[in-house]
DNA sequence: GCACACAAAATGTCAGACATTTAAACGTCA
DNA sequence: TGACGTTTAAATGTCTGACATTTTGTGTGC
């Protein structure tokens, strides 16, 4: 990791690349300490302002953390989930926010890779998990609670459902899926009726769950998939008549 | 989006924040110009320099692209279903090398959520697609394929399976599942028998597709996981009794 | 032996300057 | 009038040098 062949231009990127290269490449392992910003700067011989904003990139991307101080630096960060989590739903969110992603194509993602867990999480979710399910449904049936609150258990709901399968890279590939589809929910004024839906069928996944049926899980994602769908069609049509 | 918080330190990171929660809430839209570097520095009340890491931390997450020249500037990015590909991908793959994640468990979440779209690709897989697929098993096939190339011909192979289904949202999600999972896959030396079996099982999935039978794809898909994790424990086997 | 002060090393921030790139505005000439 | 080169201005990219701040190790004094 020493040299940027003097070609297309972008200093820092080119030597965040060389660095993030190394860290993928395992030439550099976590916790690792790099060199300082002016040791940096003579190796790549360039300036320190030009190899800080390469390593804010990595800051970015969570490839790197610093600590001031003396034996302070930059280190190799370990990618945690939580981090993961995180750029995974910004991405995912952003994806879905600026390609004008329709919403049927979303939630036909989205549902379909939950039906993916659906059968692990019936064989392994644990107490605790059906517990905080049966306690979103009891939220979801109060009718005092806004839309918002409403959608914002929904996303608890299922991200249960998703942790239900004891799989963190599952859990991590689903995140997005899950929380990206919330903004295009938002949208969604759930009437008294639809709640009552949503609610049936909330109750029949988390019986599913409870008696380890994994397919009785991907039948009632199913219906639920149908009637998100409904529901989205019913926003689109009222919205396209009124200009 | 304006101020600061005087809070916690790292100045370039809280412009960035403030200037990334602008973008996701929708108040800055894509393709809109940034304020030039000296406008946002004296806006924020920083130096250039500070600016300039902030929005570097934005160019290394694909936020923001930036021009030069005269009329040039920072652009809020269109994300790309290419770039989100990409982040989604390093990100996987580090997830997976970082966190000793063991090869069951992500072999599981590769294959649940392939079989997630297997019924979709089943239904909407172009003839093109299946043809790309026929062609990576006849590659497959060919004894003096390296393993690097087996594994490389497997990826393509798999990707277009997700990509069958004809949902770029799914493809998406699915392209961190299935590329991450080489470097693991890379470990495996893969005999004479063992790509004979892996042909065999990619046959039946192509199969299934032709016919546009998504049962039996996803059928064909756990018979593969099974054996792939076969594969993987021998080796891990191997290995522990070697040292 | 302990508390405190000090020094050293590193990142964080600033100011100012110069280099480079790019497109618009301008002017010249047929 | 119109096409084409030239100038110019605005912006990012980069460098230099300095100072501020934070953190840790160390040494001094009691």
């Amino acid at each position: 990791m020493k040299i940027d062949p003097e070609q297309k231009s972008d200093l820092s990127a080119q030597i965040a690349k060389a660095i993030r290269d190394a860290i993928i490449a395992g030439r550099m392992i976590v916790d690792e300490r790099l060199p300082s910003e002016a040791e940096l700067a003579e190796q790549f011989a360039v300036s320190r302002p030009t190899v800080r904003e390469a390593l804010k990139r990595l800051a970015a991307q969570s490839l790197i953390r610093t600590q001031r101080g003396a034996f302070g630096g930059a280190f190799v960060n370990r990618l945690s989930y939580a981090e993961a989590y995180g750029q995974q739903i910004t991405t995912a969110t952003l994806l879905l926010s600026m390609n004008d992603v329709s919403f049927d194509v979303a939630c036909e993602a989205r549902y379909a890779l939950e039906r993916a867990c659906a059968p692990l999480s019936a064989k392994r979710r644990t107490a605790d998990q059906l517990a905080t399910m049966r306690a979103e449904i009891h939220r979801q049936s109060q009718p005092a609670l806004s839309d918002e609150a409403f959608c914002a258990s929904d996303v608890t709901f299922h991200r249960t459902l998703v942790d239900g399968a004891g799989n963190p890279v599952l859990s991590y590939q689903l995140a997005g899926a899950v929380e990206a589809m919330q903004p295009l929910m938002n949208m969604i004024t759930f009437t008294a009726r639809s709640r009552e839906a949503i609610v049936a069928l909330h109750t029949r996944i988390a019986d599913a769950l409870e008696t380890h049926d994994g397919a009785a899980a991907e039948t009632a994602l199913s219906n639920l998939e149908a009637y998100t769908l409904e529901l989205g069609r019913d926003v689109m049509n009222a919205r396209a008549a009124k200009g």
